[in-house]
DNA sequence: CGTAATATTGATAATGATCAAAGGTAGTGG
DNA sequence: CCACTACCTTTGATCATTATCAATATTACG
């Protein structure tokens, strides 16, 4: 399913001033001259249905979006059908800031729940650097964390055994659901499929089924109704071998 | 070995209009005007060994750099002294960018071999993206092509098996090195230990090396003082499974 | 209620990791 | 120029982790 399609516009287009995501800690205040050019810049609020392809692989007209709400994933495919999912997109991540400055997508971005999207016009990325250099850099900057994200990725799955990984991906999304406060009692809705899992964690599908059961049988986690709960965060991220970079001006080896 | 030592000043520093990257055919053109500005903005150029840190993980006021000459890598150390190479750095390459963005270094970048770096002010970055959009843009754009990368990357060591990571390893450092016109009669510096290399394939050191003995005797490639042939670059892209966004709308599977 | 997608489990195979030891190579200093 | 050292590479043997295959639950959904 190609997001082009006008269907999905949904013509109640929420206020950029209004956004419920200005209010999350994890969001920097902007003005609101800087809230007034995005508004005027955003063409359309779309609604797309889990499993639907927003960003597909080759394409080279792809707008720049705002997740508004719902996740995503970015991933790539070899011609023989295997898939990295390369991260998770969360609410207020920019979609296809990389395939909207490269001429063609790398990769294919793809909706894992429903979402809603704010589409904002591939052509005129160029004149926002000209006009509002704040929101320029603000998208360097969520660039530059993206990449960040990636690189943990693949930390975990160049270093990391089965168990690590599971406990650094499962860590990293409730913290990041956490600073978007959709945490609630340690718990928050985690819709991904073992599959999905298999295919972020560069594991096959049993063995990520095996695993995964025996860390929640081993009461790392628990997942009930789509929600998971960590029942010790701080264990887990010290099971996923986080945190060293504080640590040592030198790497220790 | 820290960076901000200045015993590494190099005081003959060659004029940015005469750099000789503008040649290059990986470089887009620049006007006059912004060379200027980029001549004006830097303020130093460094030589350091093979070996040396040019960020160490954690750093808070990482400069940005340009590598001028030599090569570098991007790594992340786990606790437990584990490390990934999270990508390699030619000539012409940003370095240090999202060190320069984010509050602090989530990564360390060490000269692989001797390097010369031109130094731009850290602090300054916000007013290059206000005085010159060209190049901020053009920094996002290096940025982007960075992601993409580490993307390929990541696809690597998730998806493929020895074999096929080494393959594409070597080929993507060839098509890079070609883009600047280092490669000639089929074969370019390489000047990577096997150490690194395993570092980079997450594999250990024992299978790298025996996975790498295995391609050379078939004939994939030879090594001889220090320098990579590719008998059959294509053939080797191929062995990789490198290749897929251009053709499917949609993956495979 | 039936059907398709998803998850679980056991058995076996393959890939890659670890251990250990021996060659090479380059650089250093006598 | 040789000997010494440190680092890098190669190789064989064994072990562990993960993949694959196959069959059976379980869940979600029209």
């Amino acid at each position: 399913m190609i997001v082009s399609s006008s269907n999905h516009r949904n013509h109640r287009s929420p206020s950029c001033l209004a956004c419920p995501l200005r209010l999350k800690p994890a969001f920097k205040d902007k003005s609101d001259e800087e809230i007034r050019f995005i508004q005027a810049m955003k063409i359309d609020h779309r609604q797309l249905p889990a499993g639907a392809d927003i960003i597909h692989p080759g394409q080279e007209d792809a707008e720049l979006y705002t997740l508004f709400s719902g996740w995503a994933f970015r991933y790539k495919s070899l011609p023989d059908g295997r898939r990295q999912i390369l991260n998770f997109l969360l609410p207020g991540d920019l979609v296809g800031l990389q395939a909207s400055l490269l001429s063609a997508a790398q990769h294919g971005i793809e909706a894992l729940t429903e979402v809603e999207l704010c589409v904002f016009p591939r052509r005129r990325t160029y004149e926002m650097f000209g006009r509002m250099p704040a929101l320029a850099y603000e998208l360097a900057w969520l660039g530059s964390r993206e990449e960040s994200l990636i690189d943990e990725n693949l930390t975990s799955v160049g270093q990391r055994n089965a168990q690590e990984r599971i406990a650094a991906l499962v860590i990293s999304l409730y913290r990041r659901a956490e600073a978007l406060g959709l945490v609630a009692e340690n718990s928050f809705a985690f819709p991904l499929t073992q599959q999905q899992l298999a295919d972020a964690l560069g594991l096959s599908l049993v063995h990520t089924s095996k695993t995964w059961a025996r860390l929640r049988k081993a009461g790392m986690f628990s997942l009930e109704r789509g929600r998971l709960t960590i029942h010790n965060p701080r264990l887990t991220e010290r099971m996923a071998l986080l945190f060293e970079s504080e640590l040592h001006p030198r790497p220790l080896i």
